[in-house]
DNA sequence: CAGTATCCAACTAGATACTG
DNA sequence: CAGTATCTAGTTGGATACTG
């Protein structure tokens, strides 16, 4: 079988959801664990590499690198190199990237709306292990 | 800084984006390998476990128990033991498990729209990585 | 300024074997 | 049937040092 992910709006069954199972690869952009911070830095317009890293506090200078390069090989962001000395490079959004963002607002939501509840219950089942055995 | 994840519906700007940083872990649930797989195996009715394992052909009985754990764990699902011989053990979504599957539809949707088009950008970026030298 | 290169600790997921 | 336990290969991300 196919690991990848499915793509939801052929769902009509398990099977279906099984079987729409193509561009998992894709699905990196979602799981990565810079990704959503640096497309969300780009927001508000071309931002250059230091600028970033300022704006990603705690981001390594690798982990800037190495997300930009995919999200540019992904097609999400557009890379421009001023051959000034210093050198200066920008880094933008473009409209797929802002597509992306969209879907990142919408687990946004979810997370906000939901934390709590799922806190709450990983309390709560953690509570229940606790205590296995039945008082009598 | 807290490398958690954005709440978006608060962006007002990257500063707000990145300080809106708080329930990362319940991120977990959409970077997870499995989760959407499993979620929605039980988007038809409650399942059993060994019929999950079929319906996934391809996850390991460890992934399986492990991602079914950590989804009862966050309260996606509910796990009802029957105490027969042979043991029978349901899983089922619950209704914040179902308005996750919302989310990974809309994630789903993306995927569905733009995977050829991050394709075409992979492999584009790829060929120009191949004759980096400019011909004269 | 805008990166690369290298090493390493931590985590993930698969294969395999065993259990109430 | 419905799991747990163990071992291991592969991947991820951080620290550190160096470069055009």
């Amino acid at each position: 079988m196919d690991t990848t992910f499915p793509d939801l709006r052929q769902y009509g069954g398990a099977d279906a959801f099984l079987q729409a199972c193509k561009p998992r690869t894709v699905l990196d952009i979602f799981t990565n664990k810079w990704t959503g911070l640096v497309l969300g830095a780009l927001l508000d317009g071309p931002r250059r590499f230091n600028e970033l890293r300022r704006m990603l506090d705690g981001i390594t200078q690798k982990m800037l690198s190495q997300t930009l390069r995919t999200l540019e090989r992904d097609g999400l962001i557009v890379r421009t190199v001023y051959p000034t000395i210093p050198p200066r490079v920008d880094y933008e959004l473009n409209e797929l990237g802002r597509s992306v963002v969209g879907v990142l607002r919408s687990i946004g939501e979810w997370a906000g709306e939901h934390a709590d509840e799922v806190i709450a219950a990983r309390q709560a089942y953690d509570e229940r292990a606790k205590e296995p055995v039945k008082p009598v």
